[in-house]
DNA sequence: TAATTATAGTTGTTTATGCAACTACAAAAT
DNA sequence: ATTTTGTAGTTGCATAAACAACTATAATTA
């Protein structure tokens, strides 16, 4: 037995077929539920954007998701509709939507990152500073890896 | 500056909003296509638990994949519409569906897992064992974590 | 300045997820 | 033996993602 190897591929599999992801994002999703949160996790992640940079662009807004442009125009469909944001045309760029929060989109941010920040630390219970550090350089070169390979 | 908190509220926070798994999946899904791979990936994983134990119940397959009972119905409709594998009724308890892999399932193992394990590397390239070990312990923390919250 | 190229956003289509409600069957309890 | 409870699987509905194709506008370049 080769003790290098602690890992095994299949191991490695499991890493990447997002098992954990669709567990934590299941438990988010009902932690907002159980909360009285009528939001998605994935409109939770535009508005924890524009809570941070009130009044950008969608383009923006889909960078810093990481997710696409459709993707992130449906999102914002439904936020609207809602009633938390609101589309507004750019004075110099007439491409551009300035998406900016509502009072109501404003007033969500003291509700719900509580519930957030206790999920979070709820998932993260037991887990050192250095095997968080760790998570985050393994992601940050597995980002690299995709990139390079464009 | 509290240098024990080399890990930010915000950096936990991105851990666990699934963007790199999002990239991941994105990747996975171009890889496979770059190669002729008519197969989602999230029907990969389906199959890659029937190659590791071919005839095993929707509900297994559930639970090795970590879906809900819906998901997986769904997946495997797709799977048998397209001829990779086929519902049998269990002999001693008629509610399972035992899942069988047909030939073309079978044969689709070879032509799969090279390109699946060569994007698993291009994936964790220069990430050491040491830091994919953490990983997997991290995650299982998780995995505890959400579990004893039910 | 006119033509080309790039960028921002939308829409259509297919696939997948979560949750709730349902049917069918099996196992346990009375 | 009958009732109750649990398990396996399906269906309906709402939301989300990936990709391609599209429109509108801006920037580049010839």
């Amino acid at each position: 037995m080769d003790t290098k190897h602690i890992i095994s591929t299949e191991d490695r599999h499991n890493l990447l077929t997002g098992r954990i992801f669709m567990h934590v994002s299941r438990f988010l999703g009902q932690q907002f539920k159980a909360n009285d949160i009528g939001l998605t996790r994935e409109q939770w992640t535009i508005l924890v954007v524009l809570w941070k940079q009130d009044g950008v662009s969608q383009q923006t807004i889909a960078d810093e998701t990481g997710r696409d442009k459709p993707s992130t125009t449906r999102l914002i469909d439904n936020l609207e509709k809602d009633g938390y944001i609101s589309r507004q045309p750019d004075a110099k760029d007439r491409r551009l939507n300035i998406i900016v929060l509502t009072e109501k989109g404003k007033a969500l941010e003291d509700k719900i990152m509580p519930v957030a920040n206790k999920t979070l630390e709820t998932l993260t219970h037991g887990l050192t500073e250095a095997q968080l550090l760790t998570v985050k350089e393994v992601f940050a070169t597995i980002y690299e890896n995709i990139d390079a390979h464009k």
